[in-house]
DNA sequence: TGTAAGATACCGACCGGTCGGTATGAATTG
DNA sequence: CAATTCATACCGACCGGTCGGTATCTTACA
C-alpha cells in the first residue's frame, strides 16, 4: 500500500502542527513531535529534510486553506461591498478551528519577521490578499458605494481589523465570543466605508 | 559609584532587547547576550535569576512606557471622541523606536499565549486599556458623539487595529508610511462610530 | 586620614542535559 | 529480491545555569 507513508507524514504533519502551536516552534523538538506522531526520527527525516520544511509546510497548507475559503467569498456579488460583508461568512471559518490555527498563525508571523524563507512564503499571499482589498475599495468608491477614502489605508484597516481581532482571540480565548465581535467590528467599519445616505 | 552596576544592568537589557527582537526569545542564548552586551555570565546571573527574568523586565518597562504615552494622550479633552484622534499622537512615538521593539512587542505576544507569567503580565495591562476604550465609547455614545454601537465589540475593534497595523509594520516595514496609514485608517474607523451628520 | 574588613560586582570554566541531524541496518512492500 | 519506508544508536554543538574565585568599592575604626 502507498498509504502508509502518507499516513506517517501526516501524522507528522499533525503532530507538528499541534507541537509548534502549543510550545513554539523552537521549543518544539523533534524527538517531542516523533513521539507526538508515534513515528521515529528516522521517518521525521525520511519525509523532511528539517525541522524548518515541515514547519513551510504547515505555512503552504494553511495559506492555501486561505485562499479557499477567500475564494467562496468572492463568488457571486459584483458589488464590493458585498463581498466583504459576505467575508463575515468566512469569519467562523478561521475561528471553528482555532485552538490549534490560531498559535501557529502567530508563530509563522513570527518566524516570518527574522526568517528569509517563511518571509518570502508570507508575504506574496499577504500583499495579494491587501492590494485585492484595495482594488475592491477603489472600486467601490467608484461605484459610489463607499466614502472617498484613500483605498491603501483601507485595506490595511482591513487586514489589520482581521489579525488584530485573531491576536485577541489568541490571548483571550475564553472571555468574549470572537465571531460575534468581529462581526459587530465589520459593521461598524464598514459604516466608516459606506456612503453616507442621502 | 554606584552607576557601574546599573550600566551593567542596562547593557545586559538592551541587549537582551536586541537580540530578542532578532532572533527571538529561545534562539537568543543567554551568552549571545552576554557577547553583545559586553559582559561576562556571572554578571548577567549576578543582576537577573534567570533568562526570562530579563524578559519580564523588559516587557514590563514595554508597558510602562505605553502607560505614560496614554496618560499623555488622555490629559485635556474631556470629549470621547476628542480624546482617541488624540490617540493619533501617539502613533509616532509607538512607531519611532521600531526596528528593536516591533518585533519584541510579537515575541512578548507569542510567549504570552503559552507562559504563564508572561501571559498574566500582559493580559492585566491588555483588559485595561480595552476596558478602558469601552467605557470611552459608552460615554461617547452617552454624550451623542458616537453612534449606538456595541462598546465591547468597538473597544476590541480599536485594539485590533493597534495590533493589526503594528503588525503589518513589522512585516512589511518599507513598503508604507505606517504612521500616516495608521492615522488615515484611524479617520476612517471614527468615521464609523461618530454620529451621523444631520 | 590610613587601613583593615566586609560587601558588592564581576569573571570564565564547567556541568548535565538537550538539540537537530546522520549513519546504518531491519522491516515492509510491490 | 529490489526499493521504499522506518527504527535505533549515535554525534558534535550548544544551551541555561552553577560555582569557585577575583576585583572593586563601601564602611568602620584607629
Amino acid at each position: 500500500m502507498q498509504t502508509r507513508s502518507e499516513e506517517t507524514r501526516a501524522n507528522i504533519l499533525q503532530a507538528a502542527l499541534t507541537l509548534f502551536a502549543r510550545l513554539g516552534y523552537e521549543a518544539a523538538s523533534v524527538e517531542d513531535i516523533c513521539a507526538e506522531a508515534g513515528v521515529s526520527k528516522g521517518a521525521f527525516y525520511h519525509h523532511f529534510p528539517t525541522k524548518q520544511a515541515v514547519f513551510l509546510q504547515l505555512l503552504h497548507d494553511w495559506l492555501d486553506g486561505l485562499d479557499a475559503q477567500f475564494a467562496q467569498a468572492r463568488q457571486g456579488a459584483e458589488n464590493a461591498a458585498q463581498i466583504f460583508m459576505r467575508m463575515t461568512a468566512a469569519v467562523p471559518g478561521i475561528f471553528r478551528d482555532a485552538d490549534q490555527r490560531l498559535p501557529m498563525f502567530l508563530e509563522f508571523w513570527a518566524q516570518a519577521s527574522r526568517d528569509e524563507a517563511v518571509w518570502q512564503t508570507t508575504i506574496a499571499p499577504y500583499r495579494r490578499y491587501r492590494d485585492y482589498f484595495a482594488s475592491l475599495i477603489e472600486q467601490g468608491v467608484a461605484e459610489g458605494v463607499f466614502r472617498p477614502v484613500e483605498p491603501q489605508a483601507a485595506a490595511r484597516l482591513i487586514v489589520a481589523l482581521a489579525v488584530g481581532m485573531l491576536l485577541q482571540g489568541l490571548l483571550d480565548p475564553q472571555e468574549d465570543d470572537w465571531q460575534a465581535i468581529t462581526t459587530e467590528s465589520l459593521k461598524i467599519m464598514m459604516n466608516g466605508l459606506a456612503a453616507q445616505k442621502e
